[in-house]
DNA sequence: CTTGACCTTCCATTCGCTGGAAGCCCATAT
DNA sequence: ATATGGGCTTCCAGCGAATGGAAGGTCAAG
């Protein structure tokens, strides 16, 4: 099957696949002799493989890990295990750094009356700092 | 002020000042005759302006824009609030997002039991998708 | 007069794609 | 046979927001 095939059945663009092959995430695809590269069943479930760990937000890097330990019948549970442990708390780090700041901007949003007057909190704490912390 | 002393009093590093001024954020700054930048209290209070915009996420655009209202005095309070808010929901979005992440990350890692056997929950949902929904 | 810290510019790199141009390939309609 | 429209190829550029580094000018102190 063509990339454009392949595209369709996985949701990955055809232009992201070249992309991961271009960067090593996946093998160089067989060509036929136009130069078309060319897919098969087992391409289609390692770019599923790949879509899913990716919206789960591990980098590309990452899922290049989680593929070789895929494919890897020896790997121990205890290091997949261990990638998703570290990404959880990256992602509750980023969670609590989100919190902060959007626990400032509503209370400075809350303290702006928000009419015609230019008079406005949220500009005055930019300017001098009384909520942000430094 | 030189850049360095500039960069030392707002935490702004001097080559991300440089930065913002290729892209336009502040104005191009005053020379020396040696070609050195040279900067004033004013300076210092914007760069300071804008590093606690960004820490609260806005991105540099933004910035730009809440720059031109923090210099406009007949600006509305609620055009400021609109911005603020606007962001409020795209970190909440975000905070969402990652929130949901972090369920189906716990789900899967609280399934797996981590040890020496190969047999993982999570790669054999990343290979078949019982958990990140399509 | 030399050392070292500071400044300048310009280019490359990061991450993960995405867009576009130029040019081949293929199937269908006329 | 040919025109048309799609799909495929490559390569280069750009996004955001910096950051790193090389090559070279400047300045103050020892």
């Amino acid at each position: 099957m063509n990339i454009g095939a392949c595209a369709d059945l996985t949701g990955v663009p055809a232009k992201t696949i070249r992309y991961y092959e271009s960067v090593g995430l996946i093998p160089l695809a067989k060509r036929a002799e136009t130069g078309y590269r060319h897919y098969t069943g087992f391409d289609i479930e390692t770019l599923k493989f790949i879509q899913r760990a990716r919206r789960l937000g591990f980098t590309v890097k990452d899922v290049g890990d989680l593929l070789q330990l895929w494919q890897d019948k020896d790997r121990t549970s205890a290091s997949v295990k261990d990638m998703a442990l570290r990404h959880i708390s990256e992602v509750e780090q980023r969670i609590g750094e989100l919190q902060s700041i959007r626990k400032t901007l509503i209370d400075l949003t809350d303290r702006c009356h928000g009419d015609d007057r230019p008079d406005c909190p949220i500009l005055d704490d930019f300017a001098s700092d009384r909520s942000v912390g430094e």
